[in-house]
DNA sequence: TTGACACGCAAGTCAACGCTTGCATATGAT
DNA sequence: ATCATATGCAAGCGTTGACTTGCGTGTCAA
């Protein structure tokens, strides 16, 4: 069920590319690859990198869109509530 | 960093045992096999759960106490908290 | 058509992970 | 002291996962 969910975002990579999109929302495969090297110091191939696209995508985090050659992708983070529902919070109850 | 939070969630048995835990809490090693197989179908050795209480304490999502020649484990959703708030939500305009 | 560009596919490698196996330690009851 | 109980430690094994390497496909400009 989630497991796909929960095993995308075990990898520091992928969070990595979270953030990114988080940051700037649509880019392609060559624009992330080089914004994670120029902005978050990460050395990885654009092999690698999709590879992580991929699995973002069916953990339902990302969503991709097809223009020409260019594939652009969009950050999702609806699945994220499902974390903090399964294992809920104890009440803040002070200030 | 969180590395080890995100590890410990990226493992069905180890999110049952977080459910098992917020169902009752402070729950002894034995009491965590024992159910887990009889609520949860899971057939997992003492030392298989023993090593993944390990990785859930290391992630602080379980604290223990030890008393006498038994050790209790308790549940602890407060790192949950970062994921949320790392990659926020839109906002609900709906009711 | 030619060539550069953006991306996809698939096999192979290496380390990390989950689990088992066997023994060890420590507490409590008799 | 003896034994069962509850847990800890560590080596080994099989699988999974992240990454590389090499080639293939489709798009756009000249």
């Amino acid at each position: 069920m989630d497991d796909l969910l929960f095993k995308a975002l075990s990898d520091a990579t992928r969070r990595t590319i979270l953030d990114e999109l988080t940051d700037r929302d649509g880019q392609t495969l060559f624009e992330i690859c080089n914004r994670l090297i120029s902005k978050h110091g990460l050395a990885s191939s654009r092999q690698a990198i999709s590879q992580h696209l991929e699995v973002l995508e069916s953990a339902g985090l990302v969503h991709t869109q097809r223009e020409g050659r260019y594939k652009f992708h969009f950050l999702d983070t609806s699945p994220l509530g499902a974390i903090g529902q399964r294992w809920p919070q104890p009440k803040e109850t002070d200030s």
